[in-house]
DNA sequence: CCTTACTATTGAAAATGTCAATAGTGTCTT
DNA sequence: AAGACACTATTGACATTTTCAATAGTAAGG
């Protein structure tokens, strides 16, 4: 296993020489690339329930008891509104959800989880929980706080 | 603008309930979030110059001196060597970046941007530092640290 | 009533992500 | 040296995600 070089100084450990490029200290890349490692988990993980991050998302608020519209989903989500109404077909059609029309407003339409919706979210929570555990496994647990606090004020820059 | 309920309590300030979500409180959804903001707005300011963050990120490893090889790029971004492929097609089409074969193993190519793409890339890394710099406003810098290392554990755990 | 704005919905197009197969090259074993 | 096996870039197919425009129904204001 000996890999030390034999005739001259260049390191040849492979990847880590990029750790060393400009990129790697951009805030926006390590988030990019954080996040693409943590929803792949989650993504494997909520397989098993027939969920993925982008419904387990949905349906979390569905049974959060706040009773969102279409448009506070697709506004928090950051997603189109028609990507909500993609989502809430498949979950309302597996019974996990059910759309209500807003007796304040005829136009909108108020979410909310079944008895079926919450009974899986409570397996699926279990789920992502495990996903972050793994993700956040080098942090300890003030710096996991430190993390969820700095991102939210990004993630809600102005609330 | 008086949004004072008159009848019951329910506060009607709509979108900032869900932040009292469970969902919210998750690391997973709050980095996805944070990320989708800010590539977003580094898209949209890398627009003028013909790159988005995938060509950007992928052009900052060329003119790096790093000289990758495709199969790091792709480790490094999370992004399926074809992908790569596509990307490269593009920047090399635009005398951005060119592949040399690599002498030491010649199934490798090793990536190097161009006089032009070095050129480029000093205007689209003023792009995404005001991307940045918009993405973070809240932050202080030592508060903006902290945020990448964190995120630098979390994105390349185990390194 | 009429204009204007908002909500959910649909459909199309672009971008991104995932997967399998292949040709050329390196490496290891025998 | 030959053959088996692994790795690299490439291609093509396909699913998912993202982005955008158009529409029917509803609300709100003049």
């Amino acid at each position: 296993m000996n890999r030390l070089p034999t005739t001259d100084s260049a390191p040849s450990a492979a990847p880590d020489r990029l750790l060393e490029a400009p990129l790697a200290a951009e805030i926006e890349f390590l988030t990019a690339r954080a996040r693409a490692l943590g929803s792949a988990k989650a993504n494997a993980l909520l397989q098993p329930l027939d969920l993925r991050v982008r419904s387990y998302a949905v349906l979390s608020l569905a049974c959060s008891g706040a009773a969102p519209s279409q448009r506070e989903l697709a506004e928090f989500l950051l997603l189109d509104p028609g990507q909500i109404v993609a989502l809430l077909d498949g979950l309302e059609q597996r019974g996990l959800v059910k759309r209500e029309t807003d007796p304040q407003d005829r136009r909108s339409k108020v979410i909310r989880g079944t008895a079926k919706g919450r009974s899986l979210l409570a397996e699926a929570a279990v789920a992502t929980a495990q996903a972050e555990e793994q993700s956040l496994a080098d942090l300890t647990s003030a710096e996991r706080d430190q993390l969820r606090e700095l991102l939210r004020r990004v993630a809600f820059q102005g609330r």
